[in-house]
DNA sequence: TCGTAAGCGAGACGGTACGTCCCGTCTTGAA
DNA sequence: TTCAAGACGGGACGTACCGTCTCGCTTACGA
């Protein structure tokens, strides 16, 4: 896809996603990935800039944070499964600390936002299937605003599990979608 | 609230929050705060154990993430109006990289990260009685989730403010909010 | 004397002079001599800039290279005394590798050389009175060039020992001192 | 003299030599030679061990040391010129920072201490004749130390130009030439 | 009122990690 | 097959903060 990349670039992003997910972003060390990869400090450093650029591209290489765009026949079993998805995501003892981790650092380090940034919008590209079959099936308006549909899910998802640190439920899913779907007043 | 502070805790905390809003976390030091606030180091490693827990002592003690909770009459006009201080609170210069920050350091430091929790159940308890009013005026249904109300409209706001770093838009609240009421489904 | 030293100056200066006189002045590196010493190596940057200026003051700080002034009651004896203490500083084990190791050093790292300078000025200052009392007893005449003086000895002593290497040869004082004295001509 | 020498010799030598003079041997490195003389690193691994090797042949290869002996008729004249030359050759831009580096490596590379005794050597070897020439004329008696008399200037130049540092004096050699051949005695 | 203890300024120190420079070796691909 | 290009392991550099520590001064309170 694009150029150059050290040689073992595999151990190199394991060794920084482990990190990253064991000690979160604060103990994340460009001489602990180096020690753990096996590689030199040096050789890091000839391929990015700093330790940000290094996890930006670990992230993406590593399939990790990719979900897989459900086709269930219906809007409802869609949103339901992404919104569960996204729970895992959250929750998975392998996911949620480098997702913590990637966001805690988001706040300080532009660079780590900047991915971010492009992962949600790279997501919202393939979500937007979902509901463009979800408008062809009559489940939506033709003119519904599909990033707003999904910052809803989403958010929502984020709020509870992240800052309220809700314990799971398995009802969650089914609630936020039917509350986004059809509203919550009276 | 709790017992000691230092004699100058007000140039401490300010300096502090200043450090914060001028260069992020990553540029908030403990050395700097003791420099710009007059006061050795020694001193604040006397009073807190760590930077963080410092932080979360002066975003406490000062008043700059309160919210006033509003009474507009109607659910719509309350829930606009929240809307739009959560985006204030996100995106003003004052507080931006105070949440920002906040938000970073919980990941690592459970004491943080209980602030924030506090904040969030603290704010939920206040914004119940903009749901009692509602109820009471046959806005919403008794049995209301008024937590997965707010989560959606905070989620969103989030979600689009801070990861997705959408520039500010006038009709996001009441866009949101309308969508939060009546649901996107067709 | 003049103002502050850390704590563990003595192991500092010892470890640096060690380490200089096993592995030469390429050999020496701040960092060995924050192991050997038991200090860190953050100390030694916050006591002196740079690894020639610990080195320069080591230098002074131990008295290694000083030079009892010898009194015999003759010009001739104490000149050849003086030359046999050079030759001495300059073969002895203990010295040699120090001083080939600064003066190899010093055509690199002017701080070097300007400790060097330092010390020959001293040195000479010294040495005057040998000539003040030669003076005195008739031996050379008042207007005598005394650097002059001990620069042909010392330079002598200084091209036979380390530049051409010549082995030790105990009539080499009396011979220079001679030819210096009386000259060479026919 | 010896077998290979790379394509590019002359641009590598003139290159390490230009450094040497410009940045000193501090300065002098094998990836600025290599980047100067558009030559590849490993290619300058491949003919010389190091750097110091690098630099001896450098110096030999270029004639910049040589001096040219004097012959005006009388060993004053001839022996002057000569410590004219030694003072030009401290000192010229050209040439005193390359004979620092030089001797700065010699201290710790015998290859270069060996290229140094080498010149020192073979220069004696041709001072040897302006001896014989004053011996002829009676201008010294038969036994006279020539090595002695030349490292007697040489030395007394030394020590003035490198260690003392001291401002240049048209009248240096003709006071050290007098001092040499007449003494200083009283 | 006076001593004793807490609060504090001052700053040396060990320590971790940073990002950089250069060394000398090893690997690879094209001529 | 040779040799350019350059990736690599490695060692040291000098810097920024961290959190700990020891030392005295001063301030205030309680006997």
């Amino acid at each position: 896809m694009d150029a150059g990349l050290p040689r073992r670039s595999d151990q190199i992003f394991d060794a920084a996603l482990t990190l990253l997910a064991e000690g979160g972003y604060q103990r994340l060390t460009v001489e602990g990935i180096a020690e753990r990869s096996g590689v030199h400090k040096t050789t890091l450093y000839r391929w990015w800039p700093s330790k940000d650029a290094l996890l930006g591209r670990a992230l993406v290489e590593s399939r990790l944070l990719d979900v897989e765009m459900p086709d269930t026949g219906t809007l409802r079993g869609d949103l339901e499964h992404l919104v569960g998805s996204a729970v895992r995501l959250l929750t998975a003892p392998a996911t949620a600390p480098v997702i913590a981790a990637v966001l805690a650092g988001a706040g300080e380090h532009p660079a780590l936002a900047g991915h971010a940034r492009a992962f949600f919008a790279d997501r919202l590209g393939r979500e937007r299937a979902v509901v463009d079959r979800a408008v062809a099936r009559g489940e939506l308006p033709p003119d519904v605003d599909a990033m707003l549909l999904f910052d809803l899910l989403g958010g929502a998802v984020w709020v509870r599990v992240l800052l309220r640190r809700l314990p799971p439920d398995p009802d969650t899913p089914a609630r936020v979608v039917r509350a986004v779907l059809h509203g919550l007043s009276a």
